[in-house]
DNA sequence: TATTGTTATACTCTATAACTATA
DNA sequence: TATAGTTATAGAGTATAACAATA
């Protein structure tokens, strides 16, 4: 039952006309997956030459902001299992992006780097996501300032209600 | 050596201290994706007792609100592909949920049906959406009030960059 | 004993393509 | 020909469990 993410490749959620939405026109949370899904598809467009999804983009820019940045870690940072890191890792070798490399002081861990085609590419690729990010709040004008404040908001609190005492049953802390 | 417990929550998409999230940080898209992040996980939580998706959540209640929808049509208003919509629907017929009846008009077609089983169940299924949705927006408080428009203007207006002609910025009304 | 990463496996979601029946 | 649904298959994405090497 754990899916956390929604479906990455998806097909345009467009309201159709003559269908009856009942309360899912009213919830907030109906709404950030309309969004989601909508941002989702034009992230794609805008960095079509790359053929790289959100998640891997924002695996590229952790290791190359955290040079030997261990593969757990990255997977905790992104929500990942560890078997889901390791996937992720793999691909992003593959292609080339990134290398494994030993990690002095523990040898069960690797070092995660970028190869310097990888940083090479990432550059333009990370100026093409900022170009995009920058149309959609430029779009939304005085809304784009308020939204992304309200949606770390948001973050905030589901995060707190999911792991309020009397929600869920209590996981150890480590 | 092998823990046949995970102690730790996995799904979070928790800032990680210690490590640098670069651009991410500044990047509506990648706040608009932990949000949704964070949200899916309290809907399972909510919801925990129906087992039920938000996507198949969403399903039911257009089945509900549109007596005899066609697959196909399920399929389009939520960014399904056909086969799609014939999976999910599957699902909901398996589970008791729903049914396919036959259409009149059009022999081709199904006509989707909640079963009685399934609209007894619905209802205090939605009154839990209802209220896990109404608990986010009132712990978010001013700001849930104009997140929810915000989003929607989002969804608009990254639909319209995806779908504009070649690269040519789409004239937006503010 | 706990951790880091790996291997193997399975399940979900989604897509494409070819097919049947009907329009 | 076009549409509605189905079947078969493939590919991400993520999860669990068992394992080896290391701490």
């Amino acid at each position: 039952m754990n899916k956390t993410d929604s479906p990455e490749p998806e097909g345009l959620m467009l309201p159709v006309p003559g269908v009856d939405y009942g309360p899912l026109d009213g919830l907030l949370g109906y709404a950030l997956r309309r969004a989601q899904n909508a941002l989702y598809l034009d992230f794609y467009r805008a960095t079509a030459a790359w053929d790289v999804s959100p998640q891997r983009f924002a695996a590229l820019v952790l290791i190359a902001r955290n040079p030997g940045l261990r593969q757990g870690l990255l997977g905790q940072a992104m929500g990942l299992h560890r078997s889901g890191a390791l996937r992720l890792t793999d691909w992003l070798t593959a292609q080339g992006w990134a290398e494994r490399r030993d990690r002095p002081g523990d040898a069960r861990a690797w070092g995660l780097h970028l190869t310097p085609a990888g940083k090479r590419r990432l550059t333009p690729l990370e100026a093409a996501v900022a170009a995009h990010d920058a149309a959609l709040v430029t779009a939304l004008g005085e809304q784009g300032l308020t939204l992304k404040a309200g949606l770390e908001r948001l973050a905030w609190v589901a995060t707190a209600q999911s792991t309020a005492p009397d929600n869920e049953p209590r996981r150890q802390k480590t």
